[in-house]
DNA sequence: TTTTTGACGATTC
DNA sequence: AGAATCGCCAAAA
């Protein structure tokens, strides 16, 4: 995903949560394994947290760690925003968890090509 | 250029 | 079982 001599890991990232569809969650080291660096998760995490400020906009709030639980809820405006922003979606979080994680789970190396 | 940083994940204690 | 530690690595300082 470039255009130019610009290419990041963050573009990447941005891309992939941009496809995760409403409803569904995945995680950070699922990311990092679909694009081919499966030791970058944490780096997936970093990218979430410069996602606020790009647009097109990025669900965020779609990636949680690989145990379902909101880990990035604190770089939300609010704590609880992402909680909401995934009860908006149909899912429920329970003490910052999501419920039947692996039912919503969405992983892109399996979902894309 | 070198060091620090982490919204992770696996391992070890 | 739960806490501490270790490996990972691109981006920011």
């Amino acid at each position: 995903m470039y255009s130019n001599n610009t290419y990041s890991f963050f573009d990447d990232v941005f891309a992939v949560v941009r496809l995760i569809p409403f409803g569904r969650v995945t995680s950070y080291g699922a990311i990092a394994a679909y694009l081919g660096s499966k030791g970058s998760s944490r780096m997936v995490g970093w990218a979430m947290n410069a996602a606020h400020s790009i647009t097109p906009r990025v669900p965020a709030h779609r990636v949680v760690n690989r145990n379902g639980l909101l880990t990035g809820k604190i770089h939300f405006s609010t704590p609880h925003q992402m909680q909401e922003l995934l009860e908006q979606e149909n899912i429920i979080v329970f003490e910052d968890k999501v419920e039947n994680f692996k039912k919503h789970f969405w992983d892109p190396s399996i979902e894309l090509h």
